[in-house]
DNA sequence: TTGTATGCGTTATCAT
DNA sequence: ATGATAACGCATACAA
């Protein structure tokens, strides 16, 4: 069943070149010859080979996506997102998945296979950026920021976004908050605990260091992380979850412990992600428009891909609180 | 920052074919030799052309996965797994979203981009599946026939699965039994529902159809199915959803209304998928080990394209229930 | 063990 | 408007 552009040309009775030019709209073919060639094609079932063409052109039409895990929400989300924009700009995606072993090379991403590249799991001092950069690779950060690398990236307001959530807390009168921080070697991460941080301390509510931890992202870690700050005497009475993953851990951890939320804790996340508007959830979360962020990201890193010497944007996109019902005024 | 294998040559004073197979390990190359290329490689960043490759392979180490939407977690979690196992076994996987509308063509599947192909959403009369087997690209079908086409498939025993579900339903007392199917076009979901239906006749307990739905398969059908079979008069008291997508949209709709699970209303599920175990659902369910599928499938496929002659085989995953919290005996 | 020559399937450049 | 020819970057058969 192979079946070449040469195969194509004989059946059609002109050269080899003419087909190309035909298959592809090439001006520049008389009308009836392209009708004699697309017939040709259309009967043998012929496939313009992408290998062909990507070597003769230099170009693949392909992306790829690094994430984390599918299994974390987030990240299925913003992949379904980002896949779908590249598609309708008629790019296909492909899946690296980052497991945290630092497996995912730059190798794999300069083989010649990619146009381009969206990393969204980059820490500030992660060394892809660098060396994709180096070789001249379009890349663009979904939310992160890379120590001395110039890039484009689409980010979130995370610094603001979290001090929206600590001058909600203190609003609702409470005292004893306790914070689940990611790990602080990505920028979002970095900047959603330096702006809750930063606001608390504001408001003269310091964080104390006993109701505070730092974990791995998952779902399983948040649950964990409530356990862990739950067994202390003085319990919080609201918790901050630096993303929406954590705070769905929590709200599973509260629930078999048999707490109850809002009433006795309230739990607050970031992200605003499909399932924190679940009834099972409804979970309060600080909103940032994942599927415009995506879009964004897109944009620019085609914008990269078809002027690579153009100047580098970095987008931010603003943050809003979505009040639920995981929050509540402190049990009295 | 163009490289090529005639570059590396050049720095290192052999020929090309020299690194060619220098890189690639092969034998008979003077260790000294391969020492030399390996270092003149290293000092290049010198990376081998994927389509250089590929043209001269006729081979690109790649998977075409044809799956749902992401934000499925059903279909985040396989497309995970199938990743998973092909990156292990030296692919990458390439996504392709079938949103519906027949979007994905066997065109962009046999452009000769992909050594084979996972199909996760394959209807009974899907066209896709017999052009590839006419194109002889590898294939592979995950939890799904095709009509009238010779091919490898791993499938969850949907039919037995579903009637331990209306037997245990039975079992626990209830009468008055609805069900939310999916679409019939899919072997899964035809399955499901024959087997359901089938094993609740033998017990002399016809589904009434009154208490049936059928719908297309997402969260927020699940919800409203559940607000539409709610709304008669006479209500259901125990629920089978052909999925645990549709099943946790039940139980999301479920809690809108008031409804308390599994006091007043028992719902089950079919898949097991992770959203099930946690707390907030705690859904009873028909486990089908769903990692196993995904590792069954990516090995039939590598198969497969190591050896494109050789026997389908059908291999049927055994399944078994998984009783959590969301049943318990009708409201009497 | 290594080098020479060729082919993989396209697009692009140049003639005609 | 079309055809001949040369890349694109690699692997492979063959010669040395």
């Amino acid at each position: 069943v192979a079946m070449t552009s040469f195969d194509v040309a004989r059946l059609a009775g002109v050269s080899q070149p003419t087909v190309s030019r035909a298959l592809r709209g090439d001006s520049g073919v008389a009308p009836e010859t392209r009708m004699r060639v697309e017939r040709a094609a259309a009967e043998l079932g012929y496939v313009t080979s992408h290998l062909g063409r990507g070597l003769a052109t230099r170009t693949t039409r392909r992306i790829g996506i690094v994430a984390a895990e599918l299994t974390d929400p987030f990240y299925a989300q913003i992949v379904e997102r980002l896949q779908s924009e590249l598609e309708q700009a008629g790019y296909r995606s492909v899946l690296f998945v980052d497991r945290g072993d630092d497996a995912v090379t730059v190798h794999e991403l300069a083989d010649g296979s990619l146009d381009g590249v969206v990393l969204t799991t980059s820490c500030l001092d992660s060394a892809a950026p660098g060396a994709l950069s180096a070789r001249r690779m379009p890349f663009v950060l979904f939310n992160g920021d890379v120590d001395g690398v110039l890039s484009d990236a689409a980010v979130v307001d995370n610094f603001g976004g979290a001090a929206l959530v600590a001058d909600f807390l203190v609003q609702l009168g409470h005292d004893r908050i306790g914070a689940v921080f990611g790990p602080d070697c990505t920028s979002a991460g970095r900047d959603r605990e330096r702006g809750f941080r930063q606001a608390l301390a504001a408001k003269g509510r310091p964080l104390s260091p006993r109701l505070t931890t730092r974990v791995p992202i998952s779902f399983e870690q948040g649950a964990t992380s409530v356990q862990a700050l739950m067994s202390h005497e003085e319990q919080a009475t609201a918790l901050f979850c630096t993303n929406d993953v954590l705070a769905l851990g929590a709200l599973d951890a509260a629930t078999r412990l048999g707490m109850r939320v809002p009433e006795d804790l309230t739990v607050m996340g970031f992200d605003d992600i499909n399932l924190a508007s679940w009834a099972r959830f409804d979970l309060t979360t600080v909103s940032c428009d994942l599927a415009r962020l995506a879009a964004l990201a897109a944009e620019l890193l085609l914008k990269r891909i078809a002027d690579p010497q153009g100047y580098h944007h970095r987008i931010v996109v603003p943050t809003e609180l979505v009040l639920r019902g995981s929050h509540a005024p402190p049990p009295s």
